[in-house]
DNA sequence: CGTGGTCAAGCGGTA
DNA sequence: TACCGCTTGACCACG
């Protein structure tokens, strides 16, 4: 079995972001809106670029892009059609993402409330899910936006039917775009399962949340299940605490203990693998991890893939 | 230059 | 009750 390692939004060796932005107020008192909206879109595309082009040349698989390309996308007061202005790069960058058969794709912000017990924010969190969709459709890229189950309002029992029956109300083609998560605070993994297995969702687990938030419940009962509600091969993220005080905050890398402990876990499964590295140093904590794990005797097939023994 | 205040957006946790 | 962190922390005014 394979392990393929992948990493989030910035490359800090690049030190590019295509993650630039205009907020609202500073939009508004903008001479040349339009232009100035388009300028700022056309460096995140350029540095998209880039970065995928850097990800072919180090053998990285597997990425997920920002949510930030397209400032102001979604705002209720702009009216642009941004997806149909830059139809043409899109299209382009998708052809590169699927020429290289590389695995990307997108988190919604924590605004993205789909349970959510305001109207207002359920309806925008809805718009929001359709730009994306927009957006990886120009592209024709075929994978996920990943979300996370959302608000605690009135219990766990209410929110979950709150969130199952919002999802149900999306479009058919949309709800097949969609990837949960189990988050740090409330949705665990059994929760986030059972709603994965209700909705036919896929789940991706997150082993620094569950370490967070678990209930006492053991990852081990239920790995099998989650990795079993993909058809494709399954994604992880992983990340390490800041220190003990500050466990919920992600370090600048990865411990190399917690992918051990996770990997332990994963070799008994006899699946590929993908595991996102979710580290404030972004690409430079994956290729940190890379050489300590060479080190300590891990076997790379390339630059980011780790072959690994079945272990029954 | 570096830095502190600000920014469209939700939510829960913590001091 | 106000801030923090998640999220992707970037922009801008000021010194």
């Amino acid at each position: 079995m394979k392990i393929r390692l992948g990493y989030v939004a910035i490359s800090k060796t690049l030190n590019i972001t295509t993650s630039h932005t205009i907020t609202y107020t500073n939009y508004k008192k903008e001479k040349n809106k339009e232009e100035k909206l388009y300028e700022i879109i056309d460096k995140n595309l350029t540095n998209l670029e880039e970065i995928l082009m850097y990800n072919i040349r180090n053998n990285i698989h597997f990425y997920r892009m920002s949510s930030a390309i397209f400032p102001l996308a979604t705002h209720p007061d702009i009216e642009y059609n941004v997806l149909e202005t830059f139809k043409k790069r899109l299209e382009k960058i998708g052809k590169v993402i699927n020429n290289n058969k590389m695995r990307v794709d997108i988190h919604l912000d924590q605004f993205c409330v789909l349970n959510s017990v305001n109207k207002d924010v359920v309806n925008s969190t809805i718009n929001i899910i359709k730009f994306y969709k927009n957006m990886l459709d120009t592209m024709k890229l075929k994978t996920y936006m990943i979300m996370h189950v959302g608000s605690n309002t009135f219990g766990k029992i209410n929110s979950i039917s709150r969130f199952i029956n919002n999802f149900n109300r999306l479009e058919k083609d949309t709800r097949k775009m969609i990837v949960l998560e189990n988050d740090d605070k409330i949705f665990n993994i059994k929760d986030v399962l059972y709603i994965c297995k209700k909705t036919k969702i896929p789940m991706v687990l997150d082993y620094h949340h569950h370490k967070c938030n678990n209930d006492n419940i053991k990852l081990e009962e239920y790995l099998e299940e989650i990795l079993k509600t993909w058809d494709i091969t399954p994604k992880i993220h992983l990340s390490s605490p800041k220190n003990q005080k500050e466990f919920r905050t992600h370090n600048d890398y990865i411990n190399i203990n917690d992918f051990v402990e996770l990997e332990t876990l994963l070799r008994k499964m006899n699946r590929d693998i993908d595991i996102m590295i979710e580290a404030k140093e972004k690409d430079n904590a994956l290729f940190k991890l890379v050489r300590e794990l060479k080190y300590k005797g891990y076997k790379f097939i390339d630059d980011t893939t780790i072959e690994i023994k079945f272990d029954k």
